[in-house]
RNA sequence: GGUUCCGUAGCUCAGCUGGAUAGAGCAACAGAUUUCUAAUCUGUGGGUCACAGGUUCGAAUCCUGUCGGGAUCACCA
């Protein structure tokens, strides 16, 4: 939209003209006039003050009588304070209207040949999907959607963490205690049922430890390794997992499991497939909920031993360094960071070894410029470093890596701890917002009339969006408090209120039938509610290009609701399809039409559906 | 303790590249439907923008410090 453009560069003339003060164009503040004040934009003039050397009054007056006769588009000003309120013609709206209209890819960047891989969701196997990995696998979502939109080739990817202690711990459950039992025979989503074994060993395992703190050895060891004055309880509390790690015979259990894993040993390894094939189907259908799919898939099982070279290369470049027990080492600590270690003395990797080594292969696969991570806050750390080694390495794409963070979701009553099970669950809470949007929708029996089955998507696009809506609106890096009562929530700044408006929309667009769209109008008259909506159109590039700089998702989501809250407005205090003219009545429809388009691309950008009925 | 993020209405959140009298939703109360779908709209009340300094013509926004909360600081992942 260049209407705005051209007001601004009038606005540089005109400072030229009257004062000799040449402007640079981000040097110029326009914003949208303050409802109490006459005019549609202003310029905010402070800032010319001590160029001009001039009272604020005196500079604001002396431009807006120079837009006034040189600048069509302004066909009022006043001045108040160091405010310059400018009130733009009738034809400035219709045309920016219509400008808006005629660009089918209005808010969308032209390619700009860059291309850039987003990883998100990247669970472990061994447990279902939660309430946090909804907030990643949205945010994850939206920011490839806003970053395609922003003219990036986007690849959507994970790291699938199938592999260690985690899901052996599974498995051990499952051949002790399964008895054979496969997700079908329990008629369990596969994700679940592998999660159910997982439970199963932690309570074994608690079990087995509570005995043995009553045998001889636990006492022995209590007396032995107890620090002044610590009972029994609490000593126990915190010696747990070195008792896995020690004493334990399950914990032996699963460690072996684990080495015969690494040995590829074939039973262990078939049993593992076929558990983990088992988690990859439950995943699939929350994927599918939730409407997300991935580009490319990787298995920490595949990249787990990856990243060795790079230590070797590393070390080469003087990068790394090796210890005299063989551990290699990067230190950081010239910019503000610790040493850290890459490859431990036995010369096995660490987390972030893997994490190297991932990267590489992911350029090696794609040719990559740049990547965003989306990992909660705990990792900010982890990240950093991360980033650092790739940037010392040399890496092509290091200058151009990003975190996406955000803050991990508390309850109402707290934190999400999984041993109290206060975890909220995906999958229930996905079945949980749908069924709330099938009660509120039988209260209104709108969609009664529907075949069944579009009745069924309509419900499950209004209860998602609630739920997107109500993750995805608060900024990534804060922490967020998730109510469930509010979750499902379909009025106020909620998704079922932003799908009504564009619902409200559909309605009126089918409605008019072909008579008036596209037909062309010459306005008498505008309405302030129509202004606002015209001047949200105009600024949802902006936005946009915004919302991909920041990977704000959430800048996009209050943009929609603004928009939405404003069309219903407008909606109540108009008449669209009864308009006073034929020519009110096109322009409407056609405003109309933009706002439900914009409202469409906004919500497919947070990966929200719009239903056409509801 | 070091580092880092957060602190705005009773609650959940916007606003943060400095601009006019800090905005929404929820909750409470009062209204609006012979009208394009009321999952809507209108109105009322509700604030030392954690606190204290500083920079500035101007600070919720930038800087410093304090307080409160989270995270992190493994040869774990």
């Amino acid at each position: 939209m260049e209407f705005l453009k051209s007001i601004k560069d009038s606005y540089i003339k005109a400072v030229a003209d009257c004062f000799g003060v040449h402007l640079e164009s981000d040097e110029i503040l326009i914003n949208e006039t303050r409802k109490e004040f006459e005019g549609d934009y202003t310029f905010v003039i402070f800032p010319l003050v001590k160029k001009i050397n001039k009272s604020p009054e005196e500079i604001g007056n002396a431009i807006g009588n120079w837009l006034l006769t040189h600048e069509s588009n302004v066909i009022a000003h006043n001045t108040v304070k160091g405010f310059l309120n400018l009130s733009l013609s009738l034809s400035f709206w219709s045309r920016s209207l219509a400008g808006v209209s005629q660009e089918p890819r209005y808010g969308y960047s032209a390619p700009n040949g860059k291309k850039v891989m987003v990883e998100f969701a990247s669970p472990n196997t061994n447990k279902p999907l939660h309430l946090g990995h909804i907030r990643n696998i949205l945010l994850g979502w939206s920011c490839s959607k806003i970053l395609k939109a922003n003219g990036y080739e986007v690849i959507n990817t994970q790291i699938v963490n199938d592999r260690g202690i985690a899901i052996c711990k599974s498995m051990l459950a499952w051949q002790r205690f399964g008895q054979g039992a496969t997700p079908e025979s329990a008629g369990m989503k596969g994700d679940h049922f592998v999660g159910e074994y997982y439970v199963r060993f932690e309570q074994e395992f608690v079990q087995e430890y509570q005995g043995f703190q009553f045998t001889d050895m636990g006492i022995a060891v209590y007396e032995a390794k107890k620090k002044e004055g610590q009972d029994m309880a609490t000593f126990f509390k915190e010696y747990k997992n070195t008792y896995f790690n020690t004493y334990s015979e399950m914990g032996a259990a699963a460690k072996a499991m684990l080495l015969a894993w690494e040995a590829k040993d074939p039973e262990i390894t078939s049993l593992w497939a076929k558990m983990n094939e088992w988690v990859y189907q439950g995943f699939n259908v929350t994927y599918e909920n939730l409407g997300v799919t991935f580009d490319s898939l990787y298995y920490e099982s595949d990249t787990y031993l990856l990243g060795k070279k790079a230590v070797d290369d590393g070390i080469s470049k003087g990068v790394f360094y090796r210890e005299d027990d063989g551990s290699v080492w990067i230190d950081m600590e010239d910019v503000g960071m610790d040493k850290k270690i890459v490859m431990r003395s036995d010369g096995t990797s660490v987390y972030i070894t893997q994490d190297i080594g991932t990267a590489q292969q992911r350029y090696a696969d794609y040719g990559i410029d740049s990547m965003v991570y989306t990992v909660a806050d705990e990792q900010d750390y982890h990240l950093k470093v991360l980033f650092e080694i790739l940037k010392r390495l040399g890496e092509p794409y290091a200058a151009d890596l990003h975190h996406l963070s955000y803050g991990m979701i508390d309850l109402p009553t707290g934190k999400m701890k999984s041993r109290e099970g206060t975890v909220v669950d995906a999958d229930d809470l996905i079945a949980e917002v749908i069924g709330e949007a099938r009660d509120m929708s039988a209260e209104r029996g709108e969609i009664a009339a529907l075949p069944k089955e579009e009745q069924e998507d309509i419900l499950r696009q209004i209860g998602i969006g609630a739920l997107k809506y109500f993750i995805i609106k608060v900024q990534p890096k804060k922490r967020m408090i998730f109510d469930p009562k509010e979750s499902v929530d379909m009025q106020g700044q909620t998704g079922p209120y932003v799908q009504n408006a564009y619902v409200r929309i559909q309605s009126i667009l089918r409605k008019s039938g072909t008579d008036h769209a596209g037909q062309p109008y010459s306005i008498s008259d505008i309405h302030d509610n129509e202004k606002t909506l015209i001047k949200h159109l105009l600024n949802f590039p902006g936005i946009v290009a915004d919302a991909g700089k920041q990977y704000d998702p959430s800048a996009i989501a209050n943009f929609a609701y603004a928009l939405a809250k404003d069309f219903h407005r407008f909606y109540h205090e108009v008449r669209i399809l009864n308009a006073e003219s034929e020519d009110a009545k096109s322009f409407r429809i056609a405003l109309s039409k933009e706002v439900g388009r914009i409202l469409w691309c906004a919500f497919d950008m947070l990966g929200i559906e719009m239903p056409a009925r509801m």
